[in-house]
RNA sequence: GGGCCCGUAGCUCAGCCAGGAUAGAGCGCCGGCCUCCUAAGCCGGCGGUCGGGGGUUCAAAUCCCCCCGGGCCCGCCA
């Protein structure tokens, strides 16, 4: 059963299974449809009681909890109806007695643990960018999320292992490779003489060479694309980046007949596991990673594994998976290809098991294409080699659930890899793997290519925050030394980029602005960190709270009252966030909390009040509001700062 | 053609899954507040036919149907 603990928690779940004894409406559903009352007048929590009284005189169904609750000797909270709802307020003396004493016993402000029983071993995968190309924004939103994703997991009392899926089986590194083999060089001679970080340089290569090659298949017709664009492109890449190595690499493509004959054949060694394409491959790849994490760092992005796809193709692994496939009794010919029969699979499967089909939410009436297993010359593709990735996961790290962080763009693909999971026989697996899909980030008028060399990195990102950033830490700090207030833009900027990218629904598509992000008085995530920061400074000049001496009576003033209540609600708000995959209303919380303290802040000072007992009991809530905002903001990414 | 997502204030969004209390924030705009814990802040004001239309209901931004606008997917690409 669903426990969230802390002080406000605890009594609202007692009202819970009061109204499940009285046979009204069940505590998970109570506390899950139990909401803040949208005015204060009402009490602190509202429960629309009218829709589950079924005919029943609503103030019957009070008398009798109220009984129950009394009978259970739950004290500070009160219950009332008004217009159909239940609305329950708590006394904040109570409350506040109780916190002050639970603080001098060492109690902590943190999210609610699951119970033992619950504890699941959860996957995270995400990010997992191609290494052929440096991290843009879009990438920035899929490890914001797959991090925050998986702080919350982690709080919440689950076992979570993150994973990154580095995808080097493919026509794309065969293509970086091909531009490296032209030039005779190493990423890092490139780096060297681009004056880049290896993984740009990379993605330089990658950009060129990709673009020849559309450039002569374009000229024989092959690719439906705007020759002119592409020369443009190319002039572009270019004078992006060293003349001479652009146009070795542009001779060289243009001389060739048929240069994807040429990339076909580095693809299908380098799945071979032949050299030398094996060492140059891994070579670039590590190369780009290298890059990677080097960005992620700054951003506070780690991973506990970094799995490779060519070890799934290698290891025999994927082979099996086919051969299951093979032998499923769901294969079928399409368009002269063995494909997995998907729409078989729903039939005699999904629509027989309540659970999977649950899960899968499955459009009616969608007739789920063929997913052909393989190419005709024998190599495999990515959603076959994801499909033996994904039982790799859960059995690498006894999963019982798998989160795959992967744009929408990738739904049909996602969805076909759980029914070939369920086709082999692994309906658990099917039902457990999500798809935590988010939308593309756009940039205001233009859209994003990897092939084309057009992003913004992240890497150009954090640099021009943290500039912007520093300007601003040094004319507020003018005595700090250069390398604190280096390190506190550094924070800011990381801090302003993950917020923005969590703080909305994943599913909103969103137009990165990137003005709007690097205005600090525009963007919420440094205003929640100098929320914090004036919460510590408090502190700091206050120093140790005297908790005998707090007095609870003068939380009645109403902003303290609300900061008290408003407070409590975190273990239980960040356990429901962690529990739905919501992010998005973990940020709002604390915004919330931000917006409230501030307002307090202005016409209640902690430090130059007189009166001894009301001053430790403010400094109490302070202490609250800086807990809970420092447990909160770390798990969305956004590191607390006792100054900024 | 089929499927999914998004459409709420000038802009960015929350609320929709699990229908109820005067639809909420932030930014922008206008006007105020630093001899007093950090003004990355606070106070006040302006601003909404919840894309449109029908239906269900005592009650609809929320559920159902139709339509409109934007995005994504339907590949022996990743």
């Amino acid at each position: 059963m669903e426990s969230y603990g802390g002080p406000l928690a605890r009594r609202l779940e007692v009202i819970g299974s009061c109204l499940e004894g009285e046979g009204v409406v069940s505590r998970e559903v109570f506390l899950r449809l139990i909401d803040k009352t949208p005015r204060e007048e009402y009490g602190d929590y509202g429960f629309p009681l009218m829709r589950f009284a079924g005919g029943r005189d609503l103030g019957e169904i009070l008398s009798k909890v109220k009984g129950c609750v009394e009978a259970l000797e739950i004290s500070g909270v009160s219950l009332s109806i008004d217009r159909g709802f239940l609305n329950i307020r708590f006394n904040e003396y109570v409350i506040g007695r109780e916190v002050i004493s639970l603080y001098e016993k060492g109690w902590r402000v943190d999210v609610s643990k699951v119970g033992e029983a619950d504890v699941k071993s959860i996957v995270v995968e995400h990010t997992s960018a191609n290494p052929v190309h440096p991290l843009h924004i879009g990438h920035a939103r899929n490890a914001s999320l797959g991090d925050t994703l998986a702080r919350m997991l982690k709080a919440r009392g689950h076992r979570v292992v993150r994973r990154y899926y580095i995808n080097d089986v493919g026509r794309q590194t065969a293509v970086v490779v091909y531009g490296f083999k032209i030039l005779n060089a190493t990423p890092r001679d490139v780096a060297a003489i681009l004056k880049t970080k290896v993984d740009h340089a990379i993605g330089w290569v990658y950009a060129l060479t990709h673009t020849a090659i559309d450039v002569v298949l374009a000229r024989k017709n092959i690719v439906e694309e705007d020759l002119n664009l592409l020369v443009s492109t190319l002039a572009r890449l270019r004078e992006r980046g060293g003349r001479e190595l652009a146009d070795k690499i542009i001779e060289a493509v243009s001389s060739l007949e048929d240069p994807e004959v040429e990339v076909s054949k580095i693809m299908l060694r380098y799945e071979k596991g032949l050299e030398p394409e094996k060492s140059l491959v891994r070579s670039i790849a590590e190369a780009a990673l290298e890059g990677f994490k080097e960005t992620l760092e700054k951003l506070g992005v780690e991973f506990d594994y970094w799995d490779w796809e060519s070890d799934i193709v290698w290891s025999g692994l994927l082979a099996g998976v086919l051969n299951e496939l093979s032998k499923s009794g769901f294969t079928k010919i399409h368009k002269g290809a063995i494909a997995l029969d998907t729409a078989a699979v729903v039939r005699s499967i999904v629509e027989r098991d309540n659970v999977l089909r649950e899960s899968i939410k499955l459009p009616r009436g969608f007739e789920v294409p063929p997913m052909v297993l393989s190419r005709s010359d024998g190599t495999t593709l990515y959603w076959t080699r994801d499909i033996a990735y994904s039982i790799y996961k859960f059995q690498q790290s006894k999963a019982d659930k798998v989160i795959n962080v992967v744009a929408v763009e990738q739904k049909l693909p996602q969805l076909q890899i759980r029914l070939a999971l369920a086709a082999i026989g692994r309906v658990k697996e099917a039902a457990n793997m999500i798809h935590y899909e988010y939308e593309m980030v756009n940039l205001p008028g233009r859209a994003m290519s990897g092939r084309r060399g057009e992003y913004v990195t992240l890497d150009e990102l954090l640099e021009e925050a943290e500039a912007r950033a520093l300007l601003e830490v040094k004319t507020r700090n003018p005595n700090l030394d250069e390398e604190t207030v280096r390190n506190i833009a550094k924070k800011v900027a990381a801090s302003a980029i993950r917020f923005s990218l969590v703080q909305p629904g994943a599913l909103k598509p969103l137009t990165f602005d990137t003005a709007k992000v690097l205005n600090f008085e525009e963007n919420t995530g440094p205003y929640l960190q100098y929320t914090y920061a004036r919460a510590s400074n408090i502190l700091e000049k206050h120093g140790p709270i005297k908790y005998e001496l707090a007095n609870p009576q003068t939380y009645s003033e109403p902003l303290r009252r609300n900061i008290l209540i408003t407070t409590l609600a975190y273990p239980m708000v960040s356990a429901k966030a962690a529990d739905e995959l919501r992010p998005e209303d973990l940020a709002a919380y604390l915004l919330k909390l931000a917006d409230i303290f501030n307002k307090w802040y202005q016409k209640d000072s902690v430090i130059h009040e007189k009166d001894t007992e009301a001053r430790e009991a403010k400094a109490v809530l302070v202490k609250l509001v800086k807990d809970t905002l420092s447990s909160g903001l770390t798990l969305l990414g956004v590191t607390p700062l006792e100054r900024m």
